[in-house]
DNA sequence: AACGAGAGCAAGTACCTACTTGCTTGCAGC
DNA sequence: GCTGCAAGCAAGTAGGTACTTGCTCTCGTT
């Protein structure tokens, strides 16, 4: 790995553990392997370099999307929430930390929604296939029934580990009864496989 | 009020914008109108004195419950929901700073789900009273339920402003779509609430 | 071998921060 | 009026931080 990387991803590593101003140069410095001065021949500053790095970090790709033509909702949406939730996991730390100092720093600190942003238009459109193809007739608004789903999604990413309490079941379970009471929810039933099936 | 009281309520108020390493003395001392120096005499240290604040700004009371007995769950919910939401973005900044702290510094930031916590109780005893009169015959566990709709009410107060692509409908409309669609996933359905106007 | 580029090392600068210390002022109670 | 307490003010201490500067070393290229 070039030297260069190996600092952005030192200081990414480091900010979305302590913030900001507890991102001492010192310490991403010293995570990256390099000495401190060589953070400013390449960045020129600290917020340069912080601002490269989050950007770097914030922009990994997502995982598969939705399929464009539903044909089994259960088993696709759990799949696709599973990676969503790998993605939200892994950068968990990083995106608490965005959401703390985006605020205080629009500039340097992106804000923490992109990946998000993608998968809500991903989920938009295959719930308006959803009502295309006739595997619901019930009334909802996809644009405003994705934000439930991956509310909670998000939630569970964000807050699992700081309130255990709130969550009884574990990581999967929640994922899968999150996608069922989603799925009833806009008037997708079980049976709904059967009736893909028929047809065949 | 008195000084001490206002030192704590400068103290969170600045901790939950620019977070603990922020929150310098100087500043704490300057929103809360006293010298400097008052601090340490009232508190001793920074430590001492921001873990007193967050303590007592994450104490506030929270909302009216749920009632024991459900009667008409979709209007209970949704201002159930509404009290939540108020409470939740009234602290969204102190919420958001203490989950991105709370891992590097567990003695004086407080975990932030207390209030959240209860609630999830709440909710899940309501949900268990749905059951019991017979509102639902659906098969759902009220436990694993309740950070569904949690969890978009969490999400939704938290993300919105810095994720605005993701919720595309106003504040309000979106408790009602919540509660409408976690009825429905549930097995609530709206005509419940001609059911229980029959027997009457 | 010579040169240039890039990185390391050490020392230093100017500023910031939590906290301390000594003194002064204002107010309440006796 | 006197005393004690609480708060303000100013100066200071010790440590930390982003960044700079001057020098040295290593490696690759010609």
């Amino acid at each position: 790995m070039e030297i260069r990387e190996r600092i952005l991803v030192a200081a990414a590593a480091v900010f979305a553990e302590v913030g900001f101003r507890g991102a001492t140069t010192r310490r991403i410095a010293m995570e990256a392997g390099v000495n401190e001065v060589t953070l400013f021949r390449h960045f020129g500053s600290k917020d340069r370099l912080l601002g490269e790095a989050i950007q770097a970090a914030n922009s990994r790709p997502s995982g598969s999307p939705l399929p464009e033509r539903p044909t089994n909702p259960r088993k696709e949406l759990v799949a696709w929430a599973r990676e969503q939730m790998i993605r939200l996991r892994v950068n968990r730390n990083l995106i608490r930390t965005c959401m703390a100092e985006v605020a205080e720093r629009p500039e340097i600190v992106e804000r923490p929604g992109g990946q998000t942003t993608i998968a809500a238009t991903q989920l938009r459109s295959y719930l308006t296939q959803l009502k295309k193809h006739g595997f619901t007739t019930a009334r909802f608004d996809p644009a405003t029934a994705a934000p439930m789903l991956l509310g909670a999604l998000f939630a569970d990413a964000m807050g699992r580990d700081v309130m255990p309490d709130m969550y009884p079941n574990d990581p999967d379970a929640a994922i899968r009864t999150y996608v069922d009471l989603f799925l009833r929810g806009i008037g997708v039933a079980r049976p709904a496989k059967r009736r893909t099936k028929e047809p065949v």
